[in-house]
Formats: C-alpha cells, structure tokens, sequence
DNA sequence: ACTAAAGAACTC
DNA sequence: AGTTCTTTAGTG
C-alpha cells in the first residue's frame, strides 16, 4: 500500500509534526509537495502538504490507524523541490512551524483551488467564397475579418464591430473554429517601453565583469554594489540579467516595497520581454496566475517585494537586492524573515550571484564587504557627473532663540523662495503622518493613548484620533479622561499641517502631499510622483516616501525637518536610522544640470549622525558607528535574537521572562563563543489588547548554538513566546 | 452529589 | 487550532 508523511496546514508549534495518511489508489500519481484536503482529529477538509510518498508492506501495522487522503488541491504539484528544501530550511532557521514557512510559497495562506481565467479564441476554419457567399452580410464581413488576422478573441471582435451573435450563427457551419484559452491575468502588462541603449560608465562594466565571472561559473558570491543616488545601479542590474539569461538561468529582483516596483519593471521591459511582478498587492488570482508563468517557465525575470523569493522558480542564476539597508526588508510578523537573509540561503542553493544594491549600505553589509564575505563594487560618481547637492544643516534651538516658531528655518524659507522662483521644484520630507502629532491635557499632562497597545495617538485632519500602530480611530475626548479637565490641547506637526502651513507660507506654491494617507490606493503612489513631475506643482511633501525610487530633474531644493527625531528612540539603530534619511533625501536634489541644495532642520546638528549625513561621508559614519557597534557588542559583530514573553498575567509574563533569562545564564555554553543575554524589560508594545509584553534580548557571536538552546528549552512551542531572529528593534 | 469551569491531551 | 476527555472548583 501506498502512504504519504503529510504536514498538516495548522500553524502551531504543537502540531509541528509529519502525519501518516493513506494514499488511496486514485491518488497513485501523488508525489511530494502536492497539495491536499485530509482528514484530522474529528475534523475534515483539513489543508496539508505532502513531504513524502513511499510503498510499504500491506500487512504492515501501525500504532494507529491511518485515515486516506481526501482530495488534491491542484492539478500539479504545487511545491517545488526548491521550494520544500527552502521551506525546510526558513522553518528551521526562524524556529517556526514548517506548515507557516511553506504558506510563505503560496497566493494565500490557506489552500484553495483559485479560478482561473480564460477567453474564447475565434480562427477561420475552412474557405468561403465571396462572390456566392449565402448567409447574411453580417457574417460575410466577420469572416473577411477573420482571414485577415490569425485569431481574434472576443474583445477583439467587439472592438472591430463583429458581435458575438454573429459568430455564434457562424460556428456550427465549421467556417469559425473555437477555443477556450487560459489568460493569465498581469495588471503591469499595459506598461509599454522603448528599448533603450545605454552607455556603461568604467566603473559599470567593471561591476558587470566581476559579477559575470561567478554566474559563469556557476558559484555562488556575493557582491556590495555600492553607489551613490544617480550612479547608474539599475543599468548595471539589467545588465548582469541579461548575463544569466543568456546562460539560460533567472533573475530575481527585489525592491523594499510595492510601490517602488513600477519604476524598475520599466527599466527592466525596456531590455526583457519575460518580466513578471510578483507582490502583495496583487489580487490573490492574479498571483496565482503569476505563479502558474513562472512555473511554466514563461517568466525570466521576476520583480518584486520580499514575497518575489517565494515562487516556483528553478534554476537561479542572479539575485539583486536593491536599496538592501531598507527595513521593508523584513517581514513585521511570524516567521520575522528577513529578505536580505533568505535570498542569500536561496542564492547558495542554486549557485547563484547575488548583489546588494544600495547607496548607504546597512552597517552589517558594509561590514561584510570589509572583511571580504562579499566582493565590494562601487559606483562612487554619478553618470551625469553632476556634483552631490550643497547641504546645510539648521539649528533649530537657534531658530526658537531667534523667535522663529514656524516649522520651517529662515534659510530653508529662503531657499524654497529662490527655488521657486527659478521655476524649479522643492521636496520637504517630515516624517511623521498625521496633523498634530500627540494630544495632552494642559492641567495633568495625560497623553492620550491606543488603548490597543499603548502608543500615544496621532490627531488626523478627519478630526480623529489615529494610532499608526494597530490603525484604529477613536473620536478625540472632549474633557481630559485622567483628570476630567478640558484644557486639552494638540501639539507636534505632522504632513497634514506642514501642507497647510506651505499653502499659508506660500500662497502661490502649488503644494502636494505624499504619505501613507494619500497613497492607499493601487499605484496612488507612482500617480502622485507623476502629478508632482508634469502638473505644475511646486511642493512635494510628505514622510520618507518623498525620498524613495524617483528622479525628477527639476527637484533642487530638499528640505529635511525633524532629521534627528529618530535619534530620540532608544535604539542601537537609530544613527544608521537617521544617517539613511538625510543621504536618501538628499539625493534627490540636483539630479539633472542645476545645481541641488539641501537644509537639514535638527535640534541635534552636532550628532554624529547629522554632522556625517550633512556632510554625505558614509565612509566616516560607517568607521564612527562601527566602533561604536563593537563596543557595545551590536551588529555587525553580535546576531540578536529577540525573545518575547506575553501573557494576560503581567506577573506571569515577567516571571517566565525571568525565569529564562536565569536558565539561560546557568546552563547556555558561554565558552563556545561570545554571548549575553539582557532583560526581561517591558516590550516596546508593552500591552497589546490585554496581553502583557516582556522581552528578552541575546546577542551572540554563534547563533546557531543560541538556536540550538532554544529548541532544546522547546522554548519556540509556545505561541505565548514570539521569536525574531535578527530583529530591527530590540524591544 | 451534582454541575460548571479550567486544564490536559490528542490529532495519522 | 479546535475538539474532547479529565480534573478541579463551586454549590447548597
């Protein structure tokens, strides 16, 4: 008889296991990675994934009895062996369970058969005679039409006034013959480009060469392309793709965000005819569509967000992360995967190249470059030669001092003044979202919170209260609820009323706002960036977003408002943080002939995050921060693994923080290599819809052998414990 | 002695 | 996770 080891789509540690199922003899086709409906407990229609099928004695007994396989899913065996190997290896790697890795490879996370589409394709079948054709005229001109193109789909005809009626009568003479034919919906197939041919700069083609040499050999390296806003990244991506495509291998692109995908499927459909998007803002039918392509082998090129590494592709011969230091990178929830991560492990498994794109580099990926992990390749120039724009920091203590009270600084006012009136375009990037930033009372100084999670609560220009954390509304209060009072007042600036405030500053700017309010919708994103560069606008405004993926020559003025708001989180990160704001943002000024001007607004201009971002030497940040890294024993010369204890009980919570941090320290191996272990304090979300937060944090030089602690303590069963591998935050 | 509620065990 | 079986707490 025949059985199949099936894992069970139930994502809880406790059930983490291999069942047993009959193959009935209908299902003999079965192999692994198939998709099915089992049987489970007293349940049915349970998902599950087959990992195995084997042949064994029919008088062979088990401890139990086996129940048969149900039904398939699917037509075809929706897992790869790529795909379970890779599964294997991210559930082992983050500690979740295997049914959660293997969800990441699919267009929801739960099986179901998803329609697909298709569309009736007319042809000519047989000849006819013009001159004594019988039936109507109708029917004579929808044939004359018909031998005029090969095949013709409905909407075809309807667009050329033959109506479906009309071929309809057509048919049974067997003059028309028809088909149903599969249409793979792709909502970026309407983007229509001119090949473009471009000039490689020296640094360009020396990047190209190095990168060739190991997809020639097939070996797996990483690189560090590192260059500058303007260097010519993108050209240098394409042209390596075209080397693996050449060799009859795929590309993998991966950008932070959704958004930042339109612009490099351009580039990309300017030189590849094969190019396919794959991210979460699709509909659930057109991933899947997208799948069956790759599957197919019909894609070359796959762009996308993180959730690109997760397709049926095979036979990888390049991957590109571009702007690798984004923190979009990282996946916000259970498994905590990071891109950046995972793309490297796919790359070793195909013996491919992979590159990490960026202009500021994050400190662990410069650092790898340094002692030589990845081949380090730079773009130090950009390709028009123009010079990086002229930055000037402002302090704002001075500015208050001076009696200036408005957000902008005299001399970013100046400059906006000038700006426009060179009829030249200004981006002012504040980075928070909202109209008043927090709401207090003037008598108690309550500060009115989320009562989800705690964080204090953004006033919208809808008139409501916003957490950006959980996306919840709340009317505001009226009367202080702490103390009754109703002095209550709104304090902070955010987009909202920076935008006012440059309609009341500038009556004649035409002003425009980009954050995550006014981009909600389906390519809102690209819309408003071609709003700002065709429709006379004078202002874009608005949270980091203004800073990512565009190039409008005529922005020249760039003005940063809080650029070290970020250094006020109590986090090891926050510099790099701040450091990546003022270089992103900075490079978007100048970027055609005229010369750009940049202002940093700050209350800490001597920081050294703002002197490095000010004066755009990356090189020195990086040996400044680094040494501060080593000293306090932070990446990149530490892993973190973060550790989070919750319960309803805050008591209970804490005490099993406690308690692990105690086991820890009295049984981990500390001479392997070297570890520490801080906490429990309170979780940034301290208090998430009554559930306590405690965390825990480990750094260590072997993170395997923490890992190895941590399934030994069985401590990933739980699902009162949150673990994340290489967090961004360390509470 | 009986019932409701909280825990533990189990899923091929 | 979702269901059932088992133990414990609560009631007059």
């Amino acid at each position: 008889m025949l059985i199949a080891e099936i894992c069970t789509n139930i994502q809880v540690q406790l059930i983490d296991r291999p069942f047993t199922y009959l193959v009935p003899d209908h299902m003999k086709f079965l192999t692994a990675g198939w998709r099915v409906f089992v049987p489970f407990g007293n349940r049915k229609r349970i998902d599950g994934f087959v990992l195995s099928v084997k042949e064994v004695a029919d008088d062979q007994n088990f401890a139990f009895k086996l129940k048969p396989i149900e039904e398939v899913v699917d037509d075809v065996a929706w897992f790869t062996p790529e795909m379970l190997n890779a599964a294997k290896w991210l559930a082992d790697f983050y500690l979740c369970p295997l049914a959660q890795a293997m969800s990441l490879f699919m267009p929801v996370k739960h099986s179901r058969s998803i329609k697909a589409k298709f569309e009736r394709i007319f042809k000519l079948a047989g000849t006819f005679n013009d001159a004594d054709f019988k039936r109507t005229p109708a029917q004579l001109q929808a044939l004359k039409i018909l031998r005029e193109h090969s095949e013709l789909t409905s909407a075809q005809l309807r667009e050329l006034k033959i109506s479906t009626a009309t071929i309809n009568k057509l048919l049974p003479t067997g003059l028309v013959s028809v088909e149903n034919r599969r249409v793979l919906r792709d909502s970026y197939a309407d983007i229509k480009v001119t090949p473009k041919v471009f000039e490689l700069t020296a640094e360009q083609i020396a990047a190209v060469d190095a990168v060739k040499k190991s997809i020639d050999a097939k070996i797996f390296q990483g690189y560090l392309l590192h260059g500058v806003t303007g260097s010519g990244k993108t050209q240098v991506y394409i042209e390596v793709a075209k080397v693996a495509r050449q060799a009859g291998r795929r590309v993998i692109i991966l950008v932070p965000e959704i958004a930042l995908t339109g612009q490099i499927v351009t580039n990309f459909k300017m030189h590849f005819s094969d190019v396919v998007v794959i991210h979460s803002g699709l509909s659930v039918e057109e991933r899947n569509d997208t799948f069956h392509r790759i599957r197919n082998g019909d894609a070359g090129i796959i762009i996308g967000a993180r959730s690109a590494l997760f397709t049926p592709i095979d036979d990888v011969g390049l991957i590109v992360i571009d702007e690798e230091q984004d923190y979009a990178y990282k996946q916000d929830n259970p498994p905590f995967y990071h891109a950046r991560i995972v793309a490297e492990e796919f790359a070793k498994f195909h013996n491919a190249a992979i590159i990490f794109g960026s202009a500021t580099p994050s400190l662990e990926t410069f650092h790898r470059a340094q002692i030589g992990e990845l081949e380090y390749l730079s773009l130090p120039r950009r390709i028009s030669n123009h010079p990086l724009p002229k930055v000037k920091c402002v302090d704002m203590r001075q500015e208050l001092q001076f009696g200036n009270k408005n957000v902008l600084s005299r001399a970013l006012q100046a400059l906006l003044t000038h700006t426009f009136a060179k009829n030249q375009q200004a981006i002012l990037l504040l980075n928070r979202r909202g109209f008043f930033t927090f709401v207090m009372c003037r008598d108690c100084g309550h500060v009115i919170h989320c009562p989800e999670c705690g964080l204090p609560m953004t006033y919208h220009k809808d008139k409501m209260l916003h957490c950006h954390h959980c996306d919840i509304e709340r009317e505001p209060p009226t009367v202080c609820p702490a103390c009754s009072s109703k002095r209550i007042k709104y304090f902070g600036t955010g987009t909202q009323k920076l935008e006012q405030e440059l309609e009341i500053n500038f009556p004649d700017a035409k002003v425009l706002r980009m954050d995550r309010d006014t981009t909600t919708k389906k390519l809102s994103h690209q819309k408003i960036l071609d709003a700002f560069k065709n429709d006379g606008y004078d202002i874009l405004c608005g949270t980091q977003m203004v800073a990512k993926g565009h190039d409008i020559p005529s922005v020249t003025a760039v003005g940063i408002l809080s650029a070290d708001s970020s250094l006020n989180f109590p986090d090891f990160r926050a510099g790099e943080l701040c450091f990546m704001l003022i270089t992103q943002a900075a490079g978007r000024a100048g970027r055609a002939e005229f010369p750009g001007y940049v202002i940093v607004q700050a209350y800490n201009p001597d920081a050294p995050a703002v002197l490095f971002g000010c004066r755009q030497d990356y090189e020195s940040f990086c040996e400044y921060e680094l040494a501060e890294r080593e000293k306090y024993f932070y990446p990149p010369y530490s892993r973190l693994i973060k550790i989070i204890f919750m319960s309803e009980n805050q008591d209970y919570a804490k005490e099993r923080a406690e308690f692990f941090v105690s086991e820890f320290k009295a049984e981990f191996n500390f001479d392997a290599a070297r570890t520490e272990i801080e906490g429990p304090i309170p979780a940034m979300i301290a208090k998430l819809r009554e559930v306590f937060r405690f965390a825990v944090l480990i750094k260590t030089e072997d993170l395997d052998a923490v890992r190895e602690f941590l399934r030994k303590k069985n401590l990933h069963v739980f699902d009162s414990v949150q673990i994340d591998i290489d967090p961004l935050i360390t509470n």
